[in-house]
DNA sequence: CGAATTATGTACCGATCGGTATAAAAAAAT
DNA sequence: ATTTTTTTATACCGATCGGTACATAATTCG
């Protein structure tokens, strides 16, 4: 009952995404925020808390809109093959022709006043999350015997996870996606396409 | 003649340096600048023109002190020990105990409003010159046939940028220096220590 | 039809932003 | 000693920051 919403909260969340993703959290203003979701500041402060939590709603919908092939990459029977989707999932999000570049996690709270300082601890913790992911997803290669000799799991997850990182400031800076498939080539070169399958 | 400045230039360049590096352009206010640096706006403002200006000069202080090892590692002879040293060269430099992790040209303005876009694109500029340099030191490691076969000039001085870029994403998240060591071994192991000499 | 409930638009809040006007203070020049 | 020059300290500027009080509008329930 009451009076009806009259904008679509995931519309506007899409936005402040975008928003978020393309000036990070301290460089998006309420002003650009009112402005391009085409609400009133009440009405934001209404469904969505504060601009910390529309930021941290804005970063749940990039984890669940844009980052989910990393959770299906870690799907792939063998280790290479994820850290390819992985590498190249990040590399297409952080070079689509629609939305911005580069990638919020990063964006959205590299360095920061002490007033962002909470949602830059998220960032990170959530930057690490995804390396501890990975990670696991080679300690049982590992136990498969599925990866590339003289390494340890948690070595290549936090390779893989910077290969990612360096790739997300130079999609920032304007490389191209096929610069970054260049890149990812080269970074996969030392890896085997078959570890010795005894 | 006149009156003779009660503080150190040098010093409070270092010092905004410091706060930048760490707080990025925008999360770096003015009180936290003459705060940091001991004195007063106008004082600022008399040496050192105003915010953007001081920032230039503290980029500048940056690349003079903290990048050097960059050009140092032009010189070496050998392309492969030309990558690694300047692979390295940032690791050290985003993982110093003193002072702030990461870099000053990722973390000043990656990602900000319009009104620190001139900054941005000036940092932007900046990693593209330094990517240019390399390529173009590389470009003359391809006539001496120092480089691994099937590459391109530009595109594994790209690479090596990428996996700076990236480190310096890993320091700041709390990455420490053995960790990013490990990641640069993994990132060289395609390139071998000693290339078709024939 | 009220009454209750929720969303909206306007207008405002104190705090902080980058930047500056003004005058006192400290030196050199005459 | 006075003038000139430069730096300092204080106090302030308009603009914008994130956030909210309040009244009105639009709906459902009784």
């Amino acid at each position: 009952m009451g009076r009806p919403r009259e904008f679509d909260v995931d519309d506007a969340l899409e936005t402040a995404m975008e928003l978020f993703w393309r000036k990070g959290y301290e460089g998006t203003s309420l002003t650009d925020l009112t402005e391009g979701m085409g609400i009133t500041k009440p009405s934001l402060y209404g469904v969505f808390g504060n601009k910390e939590g529309l930021f941290l709603k804005a970063l749940e919908r990039y984890e669940r809109t844009k980052m989910n092939f990393f959770h299906e990459a870690l799907k792939e029977p063998k280790a290479r093959d994820v850290a390819e989707k992985i590498l190249r999932g990040f590399a297409d999000s952080q070079t689509a022709e629609t939305g911005p570049s580069g990638c919020l996690g990063i964006n959205g709270a590299l360095a920061c006043s002490e007033a962002a300082a909470e949602i830059q601890k998220c960032l990170i913790e959530n930057r690490h999350r995804g390396e501890r992911e990975l990670s696991k997803r080679f300690e049982r290669a590992a136990e498969e015997s599925d990866l590339p000799a003289g390494h340890e799991p948690y070595d290549l997850a936090r390779y893989i996870m910077t290969i990612s990182q360096g790739t997300a400031i130079q999609a920032a800076s304007g490389a191209d996606r096929p610069a970054l498939y260049r890149v990812i080539d080269m970074a996969l070169q030392f890896w085997p396409e078959t570890v010795a399958q005894n």
